[in-house]
DNA sequence: CACTATCCCCCACATCTCCCCACAATGTAC
DNA sequence: GTACATTGTGGGGAGATGTGGGGGATAGTG
């Protein structure tokens, strides 16, 4: 499976609607059929999952025991801001009014490859995060991660 | 089976009408020929099953001893207060006046995709509810699913 | 046998979604 | 440079969806 990298600038309109852009769109895998699963991020940014990959993560869901009171918790909130949704002929998606809330994404959005799948920010949000990271720290972080032996915690 | 997600609002009129979300119609099986089991939750909450499923969730039950005190129990708690509710022509469900009370739900019902269940629950409720939650615990539960290991425990 | 309450059908209408068309901007081939 | 294809952007309109209310059938009560 390639990695979605690179980053893309485009406008939403005043219906919400943003260009998928085309140079990912070369990335999806042809068996997600232009479906995607877009959710609240960890960051104020959001998760767009191509539909085979985000096949994945309800596989991982499904082990959850449902009725335990944990099982619950985590299944509720993570689903609860989760959407499904289709390119439309022009390969644009409408992004959900509460994400466009919660992402404080208005007039701009920015994709960002990231893996297996898709970040989607607002400038201004964008331009915070990476103010509140030098480069010097930048360095740092890269080193713990891509250097020799890489422990998981954060 | 894809999961129920989502969160969708929508009024109760004065007759105790509630539109079933188009979204989450969508991701019901035709199997379940808009006929769902409608019961009290473990949180104050209504629990909502598509036929279908439900019937998996019978399946489980009856495989718990019935001749044990506590498998009794639950038996009859967990299905004392179960109804069936089929749609009506204008894809709405009527919701039972005990299930209103127990859930506390009056003019506004908010249905939240949970995996192979919908929940169901007062505005005033949900808001309780996840002021319980912090983003840190949200964070943790995110990881869980998106990282590694799951662990079934309470 | 009335009377009442409930249920469920139909109708009406406002709003929202999504599909289509149009066209500008950009990139590519010759 | 010119022609053509692809990509990005905008808007109009048909159909789906959400919401409310009227009214007829049915059942339960006195």
């Amino acid at each position: 499976m390639p990695s979605f990298k690179g980053q893309y600038e485009h406008s939403v309109d005043n219906k919400g609607r943003v260009a998928f852009p085309a140079k990912l769109r070369k990335t999806v895998s042809p068996a997600a059929q232009d479906r995607f699963t877009i959710l609240r991020g960890l960051e104020p940014c959001l998760y767009l999952y191509p539909q085979d990959r985000w096949e994945l993560v309800e596989e991982k869901l499904s082990k959850i025991n449902n009725f335990s009171r944990k099982g619950r918790t985590v299944i509720r909130n993570f689903l609860r801001f989760a959407e499904d949704l289709v390119l439309d002929k022009q390969n644009r998606l409408s992004l959900p009014s509460h994400l466009m809330d919660f992402s404080e994404i208005s007039s701009t959005a920015i994709f960002i490859g990231s893996g297996e799948r898709i970040e989607i920010w607002s400038p201004e949000k964008l331009d915070q995060i990476d103010n509140e990271l030098s480069f010097e720290s930048y360095q740092e972080l890269f080193e713990q991660v891509m250097g020799g032996d890489i422990d998981d915690e954060d």
